[in-house]
DNA sequence: TAAAATTAATAGTATTACTTTTATATTTGC
DNA sequence: GCAAATATAAAAGTAATACTATTAATTTTA
């Protein structure tokens, strides 16, 4: 079994057993993705995915608490994810410009290419992501969930990307904001994109015009806040 | 019975019977919305909202075909009503820059004062849109419910916005997608300031800060587009 | 005033999320 | 190597949900 470098630890209160340690624990884990997929989530449901892993509904319910914290453990695992790809195409680029410029590129941009990271299909969690992604906080229990720790992965993805913002203005003031906008605005964007056209705009010309957008809104910003 | 000028019309496919033509239907709208508030959507029921207007279940379902239409229903009226105010706010006004200064004040400030537009309260419905808002589409059905015409409205207000960034500058080639990541991010950033301030930032010294953030990203960008 | 339309009430369906209980494997400590 | 702990599977059950169908009563209107 491959050890995978992205880790969702307990103190996020994401799941009862850490799926991780168990085969089992992996297979809900890579279906739950697909079925996710397949049916949307609100269709999906843990007595359809212990029929496809030839498992129980009742064991599913040993790793997570509820289909809704399965969702938000994917999800996170999707930002810690990026986190770490993020860490490791800017660990060697010393101009702030140059690190922001390719940090916004990967929050934004698609992920198309199965990184093939263990049991996680990227490219499948990046649908959900995009479709499903903020169910995991618009619900009544959102303060709860985050005070149990439910969103520290995400807190310190925006903070990261936040500390880079101010490595090229330092005087800018509104970084979370604009790191938090950039990154759930490019989500909202490429579903627009494929289901809202109305409501989005595509240049032909462009290979990602999601991409040269946001980091056009960035730059533009920071340069004229001196 | 007041008149109301916003109006949904038949072709969004949002209702079986126009809640606007009888008292029982301004019930259904007036107290879905404190109910809606109270509960939150998952928990709200057609049910409840019968026990609470004094009528019955099955009476709702003359009007509405589901609680996602109900939903859909008080979103798009949102969007209409904005629209409207838009529309009021700038009609007088002949500078490009000042017409769009004043549309992007009003699309993402708070809505604190009821305007009493006859049976909507519309501070209840903007908390609506704030906490519910994104669920009028992330559904499996959006495709389907977009052919119907749910969305026209929203994408009515997008186009008109995207038009006076265009008066501003005829040469800025993302007027749609800037508009709509204004309207989307203004709505995410207040829900985060209420739920999950560390993905956002608050000056205390500024009146509204996502006002004041949303404004400049609007003008630092456009203006160095020539 | 009769017909049409609207509303209310009841009861029903299939499905949902989730729990409980019990039995059977599997792993682990000694 | 075997008992004890743990993990899994299976079945059955619960309360609630979203929605439908039917029927009866009430209101509107022609």
């Amino acid at each position: 079994m491959q050890e995978l470098p992205i880790k969702i630890t307990t103190d996020c209160n994401l799941y009862l057993k850490n799926p991780e340690t168990s085969e089992l624990g992996q297979r809900i884990v890579t279906n739950s993705i697909e079925l996710i997929n397949e049916l949307g989530f609100e269709a999906f449901t843990f007595k359809k995915l212990g029929k496809k892993i030839k498992s129980n509904e009742s064991s599913i319910y040993r790793y997570f608490e509820s289909k809704h914290h399965l969702l938000v453990y994917l999800i996170t695992w999707y930002w810690s994810w990026l986190e770490y790809r993020l860490v490791f195409a800017t660990s060697n680029i010393l101009d702030p410009e140059e690190r922001l410029r390719i940090a916004v590129e990967i929050i934004t941009k698609k992920v198309e290419q199965d990184f093939a990271f263990g049991y996680i299909n990227e490219v499948l969690l990046f649908n959900i992501v995009i479709d499903e992604g903020s169910k995991a906080y618009y619900t009544k229990d959102v303060d709860e969930e985050n005070e149990k720790g439910f969103f520290k992965p995400y807190k310190r993805l925006i903070k990261r990307l936040s500390d880079m913002v101010l490595g090229v203005n330092p005087n800018y003031i509104y970084p979370e904001m604009l790191m938090s906008t950039v990154i759930e605005g490019a989500r909202k964007q490429r579903f627009f994109t494929e289901h809202l056209p109305g409501l989005t705009t595509t240049i032909k010309e462009d290979k990602d015009t999601i991409v040269s957008f946001f980091i056009q809104l960035v730059f533009h910003n920071l340069k004229n806040n001196v």
